[in-house]
DNA sequence: CGGTGTGTTGAGGCACATCAAGCCAGGTGG
DNA sequence: CCACCTGGCTTGATGTGCCTCAACACACCG
């Protein structure tokens, strides 16, 4: 019981502590598993360059994106014997591969490390505890407007009017938001027509105001 | 940020390996608080009789019902320097009493215990993804459905037919499943009349036919 | 008795899902 | 070069599950 696949993102002040700077590293081609739901959790894997989505499947063919992954997570951090959910490449990913034996052996060596992973774990509680109220109390409109303040935040030149890149298409935001493409896309219209973002492309969008955006995102009821 | 006071069940396999036997016990009264959101994290609770719900208030009114703490749940798992969510007791409730800082103390001195936190942190981690899930992608009869499996599921005498407490009221749900009150009830009165459940009274529920609650959680389309 | 708090039941509306076209870019082959 | 296909995205029309608003039932309590 007591295992997850979920995706972890050290706070930048306190980087990722244990990840060794050598290592393995491994290259995956777009749509190429990391690993499967049910799989032996040998392996923890950070993310060099690209990124990867982590979703889980259900028989009736609902789908639900549990995280998206990015230059710097960490992905697989799931401490039972299997993976509790796929794990695929949205581009051309590139990873490091960090054996979860190597990593025990340094907690045991180092408690303090410890303790600095059980604050990383304390932390994807809460992330996961904001996702359960992004989904349950939030409107479409929220809801996009949340995930694209995230997405803007964790890209770096997430400066007004330039393009962040959504390595993800529709369906995938859609799955991740709770939401169909067809909401999705028309709630990213809509929030063009607002003049909050802009379309350039397919594959990003950039800020053109964000304070409305993150209005928006926190329900603060601008648009009634 | 990586903080969170959400509730920790221990594995009824390997319980709660740090709780001193001893310790300081506190008794709250219906609707006394444990700590608000904001309150200095210097403590964590055992709760030895009665329960708990830890919630999340926003500006604009609206509340998540982040989890519910029954015997022998840990609450102010939290890892910050403030508590996430207020925490109150739905019933007379006594709590043992755990220092923060006496916890850091023993995972220092033993590693192994850090290790075990560590998973159940994870699987708090996982607890919550499942609640996403849940309240993403379920109705609203699957979710009541879910959430009285596993209420019947804790409670020691779960045998069919027998009756299990709902310490908390239909908002509570409501603000847990991310429903309202009506709908609850509503919902309720459906699996009663589906002969799935009996509502004997107010605060409590008998499960009629487990397996077909269970069909009905797990989003089987028994009834169309 | 009326007052209050909690739960149930009913009528109607709205946000999002569903179903269905259509658009556009990229690829392939003649 | 164009014709054609394909996959992802957008846009429109309609349906529906849950919310909202409202009334009522019931227990508890002064």
């Amino acid at each position: 019981m007591y295992h997850s696949a979920a995706i972890m993102t050290p706070d930048p002040q306190h980087p990722w502590p244990v990840a060794p700077a050598g290592g393995e590293t491994r290259v995956l081609r777009p749509h190429a598993h990391l690993f499967y739901a049910g799989d032996e959790a040998t392996h923890f894997f950070e993310i060099l360059q690209g990124a990867v989505r982590s979703c889980k499947l259900f028989a009736d063919g609902r789908r639900q994106i549990v995280a998206f992954g990015f230059t710097g997570d960490i992905v697989g951090f799931g401490h039972g014997e299997t993976y509790r959910f796929d794990c695929d490449a949205l581009a051309e990913t590139r990873v490091r591969v960090i054996a979860r034996s190597e990593l025990m052996r340094a907690v045991r060596a180092r408690p303090e490390l410890g303790e600095r992973l059980l604050e990383i774990a304390a932390g994807e509680v809460a992330t996961m505890q904001d996702l359960s109220i992004l989904l349950c109390r939030k409107t479409a409109l929220e809801r996009i407007a949340t995930f694209l303040v995230a997405m803007a935040e964790r890209h770096r030149g997430n400066a007004v009017g330039t393009r962040t890149p959504l390595p993800m298409g529709r369906a995938d935001i859609g799955d991740f938001l709770g939401l169909t493409i067809e909401t999705v896309s028309r709630t990213m219209t809509r929030l063009r027509a607002l003049r909050i973002i802009d379309l350039p492309d397919r594959g990003g969008f950039a800020v053109r105001d964000m304070a409305a955006l993150r209005g928006v995102a926190e329900c603060e009821e601008y648009l009634h």
